[in-house]
RNA sequence: CCGGGCGUGGCGCAGUCUGGUAGCGCACUACAAUGGGGUUGUAGGGGUCGAGUGUUCGAAUCACUCCGUCCGGACCA
């Protein structure tokens, strides 16, 4: 490809409304354009690496047995309320109506369709284990889209959907699919990590995701330092403490506390240690509880998971926070002096809550604490539970090491699904006993355009992105050096094209009548890994340069050697 | 949706406080010089100042309403 017959729409000048490393480079560099929130179009280079990473996903997933389709994205709403979704997706489900008036969605994902889909196509046993996959555009009505295409309303993703006649058949696939992925982001060349997960709304029981590691990253991962246990925070086990409660050493007592309405106005006034401190949440209580309200303890030095306490049969899912009025009104205090002491209402602790003695609470009266409670003594234990978010230091859930904490991008996401949707849409196949048995699902998501961007984040620096090579708009970047004026240059370069493309390498020749520090920055930008530099000195010795995207140093090569070389490099035989 | 910021040629911004001819840099077009790290000069084209209403002799500028957009919270590939 020419530059002339390619146009490269770089921007010298950072965009003000793109904040992290990815988006703007993917602006600057001309891969995408916003048409309106969270909506791009990819333009003809961004789009090149885009079907690279398709065509890595659809390689590896053929390779894993699976078998490529394509679903409408427009869904009608009739399956969504048989698997009960219409009512629970909430706003993010984009709800359209076409001329009769008739309800549709633009699909989220597609459980619903495949199952659909599946109970029409499959009647026996023998027909399974089978998996479908799609590469198609996706529409979530996201509440704050960011980041560029990283969180974005419309998307491009891979979404896979296996059935099985039990669930050691599902855990075959399942395995299968975690090596896919595996291959998949390996061979994009992304550093990444697999890791336990929450299930979310898509609903089942076991999942990985896999995070490609930033720092820009939205989730939190927990890693040990011994083994390879690496989850989700939202999912990470926080182990009960190992020691026993202390015996009580205070008295339970009173404290004025007129300027503290935080656990750490609290600590610096009063000189008290945080992990003696417990702060009181108060959110909605499900109908498992005689009451609207309750309360959850955790240490002043630990945020509460939200994801842990949804969970519970004593919460309201989803998780909300109860608000100041309904606070006063069932309590008599503000926020900022709750506690379990005399407490209107049901209430549960943390475990590391449960483990500790002469601490500080609210005293459920405006500005007022108690000091060195202790349970048992002071008021009774209640309900125990595993509530809280893992910190940096915290013992692993094996047993083994302590965990420490690192940032990361979601970028695929496997479940195992169970039969939440064949039973609820009567998805059955014929056993080996002739019985009709509801069948046993796994889905496997795979976020084409945000794996770009997480390349991205992961891959550059101050002068624009660094490709790796698998998924490189073009692989190597010709430039000339006055080419206009040098009919040597022009005869050298012309040859060189040809014979790259010959060799299958692909190869972007900047024959565009620019200064070569123009060249250079904008093949800087966009990220080429290989660049070649023609001009008439290295000519009289019969060379061209070489340079590496990652390297800081031109080599030498002999104009006759530069194909084999490059073929060496991006390993093509 | 809640909280905060911002809307002025394609992009980055000044001008708004204190109302009075709409400006700068990049990009773009043409010509010339230059030619190994975003070169230089000359000459050009392009803007209902987010929208509406109001105040005023006069509004980018003041007031009100709405819209868009970005960041943090909530959700997820």
């Amino acid at each position: 490809m020419r530059t002339s017959r390619f146009p490269l729409q770089t921007l010298k000048e950072t965009p003000s409304d793109a904040e992290i490393a990815s988006h703007q480079l993917m602006l600057r560099a001309g891969l995408i354009r916003k048409l309106a929130t969270g909506l791009y179009t990819w333009l003809p280079l961004g789009l090149k690496v885009l079907k690279k990473v398709e065509s890595i996903v659809r390689q590896e997933m053929d390779r894993a047995g699976a078998l490529e389709l394509l679903m409408p994205a427009v869904q009608p709403a009739e399956l969504w309320q048989e698997s009960g979704r219409w009512e629970e997706y909430g706003p993010e489900l984009l709800r359209i109506r076409d001329r009769h008036n008739r309800d549709f969605c633009f699909g989220p994902t597609h459980e619903e369709i495949i199952t659909d889909l599946a109970r029409n196509e499959l009647q026996s046993y023998k027909q399974l284990p089978i998996n479908f996959y799609q590469i198609q555009t996706k529409f979530r009505d996201e509440i704050r889209p960011r980041f560029g295409v990283m969180r974005s309303r419309e998307f491009l993703m891979k979404d896979a959907y296996s059935f099985h006649i039990s669930q050691a058949s599902l855990q075959q696939t399942y395995d299968r699919m975690y090596q896919a992925y595996t291959r998949i982001f390996e061979r994009c060349g992304l550093a990444f990590r697999a890791v336990q997960a929450d299930s979310g709304a898509i609903g089942g029981n076991r999942s990985h995701e896999f995070h490609v590691l930033a720092d820009s990253g939205e989730d939190a991962i927990a890693f040990s330092s011994n083994s390879d246990y690496a989850a989700n925070v939202e999912a990470a086990e926080a182990a009960a403490p190992a020691t026993e409660r202390p015996s009580p050493g205070e008295e339970m007592r009173m404290q004025e506390t007129p300027d503290a309405k935080t656990i750490q106005e609290l600590v610096e006034q009063f000189d008290l240690p945080i992990e003696r401190t417990v702060k009181t949440l108060i959110v909605a209580a499900s109908e498992a509880v005689d009451a609207e309200l309750i309360a959850l303890l955790v240490r002043g030095d630990h945020e509460l998971n939200e994801t842990k306490a949804e969970k519970l049969p004593q919460v309201a899912s989803p998780l909300r926070f109860a608000n100041d009025e309904e606070i006063r009104e069932a309590i008599g205090a503000g926020a900022g002096s709750l506690g379990p002491v005399n407490l209107p209402l049901p209430c549960i602790a943390d475990r590391s809550v449960a483990a500790i003695a002469d601490f500080s609470v609210g005293a459920n009266i405006d500005h007022q604490h108690w000091l060195g409670v202790n349970w048992e003594r002071d008021l009774p234990l209640p309900d125990v539970a595993d509530i809280r978010c893992v910190v940096e230091g915290d013992p692993s859930p094996d047993g083994e090491g302590v965990l420490s904490i690192a940032r990361g991008i979601e970028v695929g996401h496997i479940f195992q699904l169970g039969k939440k949707y064949s039973e609820a849409m009567n998805a059955t196949v014929l056993d080996e006993s002739g019985r009709a048995v509801a069948m046993t699902m796994g889905c496997y998501g795979i976020g084409i355009s945000r794996v770009v961007a997480a390349a991205i984040e992961q891959n550059h620096d101050d002068r624009g992105i660094i490709w790796p090579t698998a998924i490189a708009p073009f692989q190597v970047a010709l430039l000339p050096m006055k080419m206009a004026k040098s009919q040597r240059v022009r005869e050298a370069v012309e040859m060189l094209y040809r014979q790259l493309n010959d060799a299958g390498i692909e190869v972007l020749l900047d024959d565009r009548d620019v200064r070569p520090g123009f060249m250079f920055a904008d093949m800087e930008l966009i990220g080429i890994p290989h660049r070649l530099v023609i001009g008439e000195r290295a000519l009289d010795q019969g060379k061209v340069e070489y340079r590496a995207r990652t390297e800081s140093e031109n080599s030498m090569i002999g104009i006759d050697d530069i194909v084999q070389m490059l073929r060496e490099r991006l390993n093509i035989t």
